[in-house]
RNA sequence: GCCCGGAUGGCGGAACAGGUAGACGCGAAGGUCUCAAACACCUUUGACCGAGAGGUCGUGCGGGUUCGAUUCCCGCUCCGGGCACCA
């Protein structure tokens, strides 16, 4: 109605474990069952109305699409984006696969099925999204989002900032550990040093006289669970043991014993750790525990009651660093060193780790590799791509993937030996699938590449992107990571880095707190208000329940609610019909043809301001106030034509096919159908422009001035506009009520700002 | 522990720049229409005191700034979310 050409596309992100659970529950194939419940959605949007361009809908379990989606991985492959190695992953036992770290929620469980996530070693793909740290980091500046999303992001990449540098091992002839530190400045009194359980070099350190209790920690480290081991719970000295090795800390020549403890992690940094005590809180309760010594190298400010002390000042003990206070110059210095010796480097370092994408799943987009016991990994060549899911399969109750025992999948022969070779069994992560998808909806029929360039210049970056909190780090991440790995490789647009310009991050409508869904039982189905009340009436309501952003709890009063939106809908109705059809509370008697009269205008004036009104509240998202204002001008329109002047049919008129127009974005089937009655012969309402208040309407010639003394309202008055301040006070202090509330005192000053308030102080 | 966000009638919420707290809706109460009901329409509805006019209190709690604070500042309580041995 504005003008503007708005791509509102739709497409089902249709990959996913509730089809194949649901596959393994009742046997009913899970593309089957997805189609299914695809036609269901779908018949509810357009019951709904929404106004999506299906033309271009998506389907990411389509067999193009997943084509497509096979493509993109094997180019990242090429690029060594995508790769496969062995690691410690997370296993979710209920999913039955592993899972990203996004996917791990911050207590060690799935985020799918609230399962107890644990680790296992095994070969898997991942995709270098760590590769993008920096600059994900930094463009977060830039992005029109909700500030506390970047911040969960920031938080999620986790850029620290350090050195790392190596420590000979004593007696062992040309090992040293290299650690990573963000205080290289308190070097000096580094007084021991921790390794990972897992590490490389913990065999080398361990003397004989320990490895026994070495081993048996290293053992009972590796059947702990990832909540245990990360908690900072327990009792430290349970938490660590002696190597018996020593190394040399470079800095001073000092030996400093080796220690492994649990919470030291093999996959930050370089899996070991400087401790320094006197400046590092968790180092000072690690000493404690083991009675290891602390040496302060920065001095602590005088009365300092408290343990490790990380803030700024002098440097003592260290040497060339003695003296300086400033943290930030220390480090520099530190790193100086290190560089100039050769020992170490500046270094960064983040929290994000790379994406793992495969999944030991059934029901998702194929890897489309194999595995050739000559060539290695192999890729599936382009022209046969897609690699398809077979139709002939049994989903196992366990949950194991039945591509793993399919024969006629599994067996294939290597394009470059010709040599028998297996299929990839795993599958994608479906956020792959959700990581490009608005690039594909620029140019969906395009048969050539994944996206059409010229039409994603055209329509990307995404002006505004709408989804829920639960996205922050996941989709939004991943999405991000995609459209930049994408246009460096040619892929996409190379300018467009950034997929989403603005973010709006929407509530939920929750039951009883908690999210609906089918397994919980707490849906509820629209369809039952589109047969009684109307989709109108259902938009409305989820429009005037309050801040979009906000989630709303359904409860037994929600109901009545939709009710009332119901009836305003009604009473519209009656409005816009009264001079083609009678009511019980209406009929076109009531309207009259006249020269306008003051009542009229005034009407008139309050239609200007609504549209004024609803035009900003549009702007701002304040959706409810859109609705509360048609609802107060309507209350106003019911007195106006009830009234015993009767109503003006030019003033009516005017006013309902205003709030038609404003009212045609949230409930298009009402206000069309009145529209086309009211103008048979126009064009439709939704082609109708955008209504426009008429400044010269929306002054006003008198205002309602509050005359307050000390601070309480005790008179209302009307007066003009423009109102001087001394004729303001002239008139405030001329109130009956205001001298009344005076009770003969003088007033020792008043604050005037005319036209809208006096205050009087005694 | 750290970082965000929030707390307003019986309920959802409004007050967009420090200036009328409670718009709009739900619920409730009363009335008109009707044989009756439903629908519709009208009125009232923050609490307390008062017959009324009117008054006092009131935006989680305690302070402060200001002529004036839901709004700004300081200190708390509770609720929600994120991060949490990341070296």
């Amino acid at each position: 109605m504005q003008g503007y050409a708005v791509l509102s596309p739709i497409g089902f992100d249709s990959f996913g474990l509730p089809a194949e659970n649901a596959a393994i529950k009742t046997g009913i194939h899970p593309r089957v069952f997805t189609d299914a419940r695809i036609e269901e959605l779908k018949s509810s949007l357009r019951r709904l109305g929404a106004s999506y361009d299906w033309r271009r809908e998506l389907h990411s379990h389509d067999p193009e699409y997943m084509k497509w989606n096979q493509v993109i991985f094997q180019k990242f492959l090429d690029a060594g984006l995508a790769y496969r190695r062995n690691a410690p992953v997370n296993w979710c036992p209920g999913c039955q696969t592993v899972l990203a770290n996004e996917q791990v929620l911050a207590d060690g469980t799935c985020e799918r099925s609230g399962d107890l996530v644990t680790r296992r070693d095994l070969e898997q793909w991942f995709f270098r999204i760590t590769s993008y740290a920096d600059e994900m980091l930094e463009a977060l500046d830039g992005l029109d989002w909700p500030e506390r999303v970047k911040v969960m992001q920031r938080n999620w990449i986790g850029r620290s900032e350090g050195a790392q540098f190596a420590l000979p091992v004593e007696g062992v002839e040309g090992a040293h550990i290299d650690v990573f530190t963000t205080r290289p400045d308190t070097a000096f009194g580094m007084t021991f040093v921790v390794l990972a359980p897992e590490h490389p070099l913990v065999v080398a350190v361990t003397t004989d006289s320990q490895r026994a209790e070495v081993e048996a920690f290293v053992e009972r480290v590796r059947g702990q669970s990832d909540i245990d081991r990360q908690s900072s719970e327990g009792p430290l000295d349970k938490r660590g043991v002696f190597t018996g090795g020593y190394a040399i800390n470079p800095f001073n020549s000092t030996r400093v014993p080796i220690y492994l403890a649990d919470y030291v992690l093999m996959t930050y940094g370089t899996g070991a750790i400087m401790a320094v005590p006197a400046e590092d809180q968790r180092d000072w309760d690690f000493a404690a525990a083991y009675g290891l010594p602390v040496v302060r190298t920065v001095a602590p400010p005088a009365g300092w009651e408290g343990e490790a002390y990380t803030g700024d000042g002098p440097r003592i003990n260290s040497q060339w660093l003695d003296g300086i206070t400033d943290t930030a110059e220390a480090k520099q210095k530190a790193i100086d060193w290190l560089v100039a010796n050769r020992i170490g480097e500046r270094k960064v370092n983040y929290r994000l780790r790379d994406w793992l994408l495969s999944r030991q799943r059934y029901w998702g987009c194929p890897i489309p590799v194999l595995h050739c016991p000559i060539d290695g990994i192999v890729k599936v060549p382009e022209d046969q791509l897609p690699v398809l899911l077979p139709d002939d399969v049994e989903f196992l109750p366990g949950g194991d993937s039945p591509l793993r025992h399919h024969k006629a999948f599994l067996e294939t022969t290597c394009p470059k030996c010709g040599g028998p070779a297996q299929r990839e069994t795993d599958t994608m992560d479906t956020f792959v699938d959700s990581s490009w998808y608005f690039l594909r909806f620029c140019d969906p029929w395009d048969s050539t590449a994944p996206v059409n360039l010229d039409a994603a210049r055209r329509w990307m970056a995404v002006d505004q992107y709408i989804g829920g909190i639960e996205h922050a780090i996941l989709h939004l991440l991943y999405a991000r990571f995609y459209t930049r790995a994408l246009a460096d490789r040619g892929l996409a647009p190379a300018e467009i880095r950034e997929p989403f310009s603005r973010l709006f991050t929407q509530g939920m409508i929750t039951m009883e707190g908690s999210k609906m869904s089918k397994s919980k039982g707490n849906l509820v189905s629209p369809e039952k208000y589109f047969d009684t009340v109307g989709a109108d009436s259902l938009r409305l309501f989820h429009l005037f329940v309050g801040p979009p952003g906000d989630d709303f709890d359904w409860s037994e009063q929600t109901d009545q609610m939709i009710e009332g939106c119901h009836r305003f809908l009604g009473r519209l109705w009656r409005m816009a019909t009264v001079s083609l059809d009678a009511s019980r509370s209406l009929d076109s008697s009531s309207l009259v043809e006249r020269d306008e009269t003051a009542a009229d205008a005034e009407i008139d004036r309050q239609v200007h301001r609504l549209i004024d009104r609803v035009c900003s509240d549009y702007e701002r998202w304040s959706y409810n106030t859109a609705v509360a204002a048609c609802m107060e001008m309507l209350n106003t329109l019911y007195r106006y034509v009830q009234s015993p002047e009767r109503a003006r049919t030019l003033t009516v008129d005017f006013a309902v096919d205003s709030m038609l127009k404003l009212l045609a974005p949230m409930v298009p089937h009402v206000t069309a159908e009145l529209w086309e009655r009211r103008h048979p012969d126009a064009e439709p309402l939704h082609s109708q422009a955008w209504p426009a208040a008429d400044p010269e309407k929306l002054k006003q010639d008198t205002t309602v001035m509050v005359v307050q003394v000390n601070g309480k309202v005790r008179d209302k008055l009307d007066v003009a506009t423009t109102i001087g301040e001394t004729e303001a006070v002239e008139v405030a202090l001329g109130s009956e009520r205001v001298r009344a509330a005076l009770g003969g005192r003088e007033p020792a000053k008043v604050i005037a700002r005319p036209p809208k308030l006096v205050n009087v102080v005694v």
